[in-house]
DNA sequence: CAGTATCCACATCGATACTG
DNA sequence: CAGTATCGATGTGGATACTG
């Protein structure tokens, strides 16, 4: 993460590496990032689509994820209180692009991944 | 993980995202993978090559990636020990699709993840 | 060299109850 | 509706010493 300039085709840890997918050692974050990637969504709006996540935990990751600037929190003052949250250019270029591909592999290459676990289990 | 054939357009928990994510959820797994990319290597070079990481974690990484299907062990009866690790072809693919498309996006957009974290910290 | 066995620190997540 | 506070279960990683 400090070593932006270094070689990293040996030394592997603390490089550029580390620096993504540390976002995705978290395991809500992509799922948080994939539910906006159609736009905008209410708080409520997005823990009803993902399912299965504690309002704390939802919490942290947004908060973790405005903090990285892939996220943009809208307040609105009214009651009740509205808040919306969306994609910065940045968080909508990382799920266009590298989480897309990650889709599409496994929509390609899933089935081989279950079996190989199954197998070993 | 369970539920292949859902729609995953709203619904996100439990959908392929998962399957994915999930690989990348243990700190070095990804590491390792990468480490790998060029050819197969064995347990010390490895471990030499990635820096920072204890023998019981990279013994547990291997260990789950061989599980995943990702890794290959190969070991030579020899004194002392040859064990050399090898990305498969499912692993190799997921190295030099959605990997690379990490590695690529982290290239181009690094600066303004590390400029957008520093902000809040 | 490859791998295992403990022990410990720490973080994430889940559930629950509560505030503005 | 949005968000916080607390507690406990679980697991991930680090350090160290040891076996084949």
């Amino acid at each position: 993460m400090n070593d932006q300039g270094r070689d990293c085709e040996e030394l592997v840890a603390d490089c550029r590496v580390r620096a993504v997918t540390d976002l995705f050692t978290h395991t809500w974050d992509p799922v948080v990032l994939t539910a906006l990637r159609r736009g905008p969504r209410r708080r409520r709006e997005l823990r009803a689509a993902i399912g299965g996540l504690s309002d704390k935990v939802l919490t942290e990751a947004l908060r973790r994820l405005c903090a990285h600037g892939l996220l943009e929190r809208r307040a609105f003052a009214q009651a009740p209180p509205r808040v919306e949250y969306a994609l910065t250019a940045l968080g909508q270029s990382l799920v266009d692009g590298p989480m897309q591909a990650l889709g599409d592999w496994i929509i390609e290459h899933g089935d081989e991944l279950l079996n190989a676990q199954e197998k070993t289990s």
